[in-house]
DNA sequence: ATGAAAGCGCTAACAC
DNA sequence: GTGTTAGCGCTTTCAT
């Protein structure tokens, strides 16, 4: 970064003023033909290369969006499910030559911990200059608050936990996708359906479960307390909760999990005690992660519509940072026939 | 970003002059208690945070570091090996208060096609000034030259591809790992093992491969062609390739699989075939990613150091910016015992 | 210990 | 079409 040559060194090889190198850099049509060649070869001759911190200094935007991961950062890495997320995220923001920074604020980078007062956490996120922000992940109630005052735009994967949150987001309607999911399984002839939870706690573990109560009640079939077990969207929470269905319930016949990892964790212990999937009992899962698809577990799954969710999150702080107010959407999920249900 | 106070604002508020309040953000030694004080509480009032991009023109480091990734940006998300590893290195970053910009040169984002020539590619890593890179993923030959060459200090995760490469580096030392894990399976009695490369055009996985060569001429055993058979690195190719060996050798009696998801999948074709593993055939993975240690899964690998090879990239980066000619360095891979071998 | 003033590299009126 | 000039928000001599 070392002597690096500027414009007006640009301007004078090229023998004209600084004003008319700037034209040439952001609006050529200004310029002569002649002119903005010559410009051009100095520019090259020395290399120049634009110094985007004094650009930005004027109030020209070089976009940058921060994706604001909450919880730990190896999970944006190794959870399948927000990897996937992130990743449409990113390309989208891509597509449109917007450079992306990521932030995680899990506590092996800047625990969220850290912000005590509303002050402080919003301006930890000033300091990153950023244009907007994309949240991922799991966003406390207080950061929901303190995100949705802001005057940067945000757009959040998800929807959010505060009732009422003005908060701009995109979600999957996971509503209508797990209604759809076990609605699947019965039209399949189950009647015996589990449900693995993804806890109590996030907004889309209790969409899911919702799903899944309304496609049974549709039907007029009964809610067996015992069939409805809590995991934590690991793949080990779903093999206990598949332990715990089969105790409950050894007639069992279909099972509704959560996401597909915990699927996939039910699998494994069907598998272990020799029972035949989907014969035996069907699964479901949800989410449509790579692992869903690997030829040894083909799982049938819910899927999320990802690229149009990532690119409706990165149109909506584009239009955020235009100055509207972008509205929040809800996006149709599709079930994906496979080999277990 | 409207209406922000600055740093003028303050000033008025406490009644002191710019160069004051920019001495207490900076050097706040240089300024009375008193007056600190009462500076900062105008801060807060006015809820300032400084622009950095008024600091960076000053000469302010802020700094950054982009992750460059090569290759789908998907992977880095998705392929366990590289998410471990670009957490390990974010990590870091975050542990030094360094912000993190993600550059993906995957199709989907920036292809690496589009730089056709050396001074456009080096010319679009310059726009993103950051102040220095951190490679991740595996880079081409070309990029590896152009890289190497720039004044922006760079750090890439893995050994140079072209030799005499002068790019710093730090990998870990895939031939001992390779060398460890083979000679592993070895003093377990086995005499008939097979491996499963990661394909011929990886650094990485030539390492690995000679690190099994060395470890059978070691014991003076002799390499069977037809028991190395090239895999991708994916776990299909891992299945593929274990029905391979099983062909050449149904005597075989152990496997070195170049990376886990070759071994996992490599696993899928035994369960599928009726085979105990690691009675009739021990597996053996590298990397030690997060599949390895599932429960129905057990993989006896090869782990990474991934923490310190993370922090010494970083430090290599933060050596280079601080003018310094980091070293690369080569670090010492484990064995982790579990079930197949 | 504090203030005044000159830039950092660039853009955007406003003149010519 | 092109040049002149005044900032953008901050840091940093140089005075006081």
């Amino acid at each position: 970064v070392a002597g690096r040559a500027k414009i007006e060194d640009v301007a004078r090889h090229a023998g004209v003023s600084k004003a008319t190198v700037s034209r040439v850099l952001n609006r050529p049509e200004l310029v002569s033909a002649a002119t903005v060649k010559r410009v051009r070869r100095a520019m090259e001759q020395l290399e120049f290369t634009p110094n985007r911190h004094a650009r930005a200094l004027n109030g020209f935007r070089n976009p940058t969006v921060g994706l604001l991961f909450f919880e730990e950062l190896r999970d944006l890495f190794v959870n399948p499910f927000w990897g996937a997320a992130a990743a449409t995220v990113y390309e989208s923001l891509a597509a449109r030559g917007i450079d992306c920074s990521v932030i995680a604020l899990g506590s092996a980078g800047y625990g969220a911990e850290r912000f005590s007062s509303h002050s402080s956490f919003e301006q930890f996120l000033q300091t990153r200059n950023v244009d907007g922000f994309v949240l991922v992940g799991n966003v406390g109630a207080d950061q929901e608050a303190d995100l949705a005052s802001m005057e940067t735009p945000v757009a959040m994967w998800g929807r959010p936990s505060v009732p009422g949150s003005t908060l701009t987001y995109v979600d999957s309607d996971n509503l209508s996708g797990s209604t759809e999911a076990v609605r699947h399984l019965l039209g399949l002839g189950r009647r015996r359906v589990g449900l693995i939870t993804g806890g109590p706690r996030l907004v889309a573990s209790r969409d899911r479960r919702d799903g899944y109560l309304r496609a049974l009640s549709d039907q007029g079939l009964p809610v067996v307390d015992t069939l409805v077990v809590d995991g934590d969207f690991t793949s080990a929470s779903g093999r206990r909760a598949m332990a715990e269905l089969l105790d409950a319930d050894p007639g069992l016949d279909a099972v509704f999990a959560s996401n597909d990892e915990m699927a996939i964790g039910a699998l494994g212990l069907l598998r272990d005690r020799g029972m035949t999937v989907p014969d035996d009992i069907a699964i479901i899962g949800f989410d449509n992660t790579a692992a869903a698809s690997a030829p040894d577990v083909n799982l049938t799954t819910m899927s999320h519509a990802y690229a149009e969710v990532g690119s409706a999150l990165v149109e909506a702080v584009v239009r955020g940072m235009a100055g509207e107010k972008p509205s929040s959407r809800l996006i149709a999920t599709s079930l994906v026939r496979r080999a277990t249900a």
